[in-house]
DNA sequence: ATGGTTGCTTAGCAA
């Protein structure tokens, strides 16, 4: 009996786009909801073990500032910083020890508004030339609710937040869980998901909005078609299904966008004993001079 | 069949 051998011809149409990009000269810079920081800690060490990613953007870490493990994380060669709350939301960014301490750290949209959600932190990473920020949008719960109206409204506050702070023609990456899948392509059935909180117009509309400031959707730039989720639901067996949706995303301005190399979601991180309900999303850049 | 899972907090909410 002849042992079926891969060719090239079999290989080639496996991955049908093109090689592996050159992933030399570049930093990689990822975002992952670990939904309680406390749960993943064995998890969350283990990847940034494996991975090693020079930022990395947390969002649900649900752990006050006084528990958050700076120093722990200290240890494993990173720096920390966090904006946290009790119970909910929570978000932090992770930087390697090696790219210098984060500096000028700004938490929530400092417009004045009161900021009971811990939503949004932001730093420049000095020896990567580039400011990042953490980003927990709200969920919204469902189309009409209080909920729902906070949504749009944060949304709206967040592009705010863009004009008033940054600059896009400065590197930047926004990165975090936006609970908007962009378009039907993002979602496995856009029928179920339809006018949902998600996927509904309004939502994608403040979504483009805040495109328009000067981001690239670096995942969808680099997959122009792919059906890539990176949130599956706990309940009735969705990641082995892949019944899941795209809502966490690397959103960057164009000085740091057009140096994307290449984009993916972790699916293993999904895998296994007590995942969180996303996985990490990865995307890698040629080092910005000076 | 009007469910289902997980986390935080302990009965109910949020996702």
């Amino acid at each position: 009996m002849a042992v079926q051998r891969p060719t090239a011809a079999s290989a080639s149409s496996e991955r049908p786009s093109n090689s592996e990009p050159d992933l030399s000269g570049t930093f990689m810079i990822a975002t992952w909801n670990v939904n309680s920081l406390r749960m993943r800690w064995d998890r969350l060490t283990a990847w940034l073990a494996d991975k090693r990613p020079d930022v990395l953007c947390l969002q649900e870490i649900k752990i006050q500032d006084a528990d958050f493990p700076a120093l722990e994380l200290h240890g494993v060669g990173y720096h920390a910083i966090a904006h946290g709350q009790k119970t909910y939301n929570g978000v932090a960014i992770l930087s390697r020890i090696e790219h210098g301490s984060p500096i000028d750290v700004q938490c929530g949209l400092k417009d004045g508004d009161p900021d009971t959600e811990a939503r949004l932190i932001a730093a420049t990473i000095p020896g990567l030339s580039l400011r990042v920020a953490s980003v927990y949008v709200p969920n919204g719960q469902v189309v009409g609710a209080d909920k729902w109206t906070y949504k749009l409204r944060w949304l709206q506050r967040f592009r705010s937040y863009l004009d008033r702070e940054l600059r896009p023609d400065q590197p930047i990456a926004l990165c975090g869980d936006y609970n908007i899948a962009p378009a039907d392509h993002d979602v496995h059935d856009p029928e179920v998901w339809r006018d949902t909180v998600i996927c509904h117009p309004d939502a994608r509309a403040a979504l483009q909005t805040l495109c328009e400031f000067g981001l690239i959707d670096t995942l969808r730039r680099v997959h122009p078609d792919g059906r890539i989720f990176t949130y599956w639901d706990y309940r009735g067996l969705s990641f082995p299904k892949n019944l899941g949706i795209r809502i966490d995303h690397i959103l960057a301005t164009a000085p740091l966008g057009e140096r994307c190399r290449k984009v993916e979601v972790d699916r293993q991180a999904r895998k296994g004993e007590k995942p969180s309900d996303h996985a990490p999303v990865q995307a890698w850049f040629s080092r910005i001079p000076g």
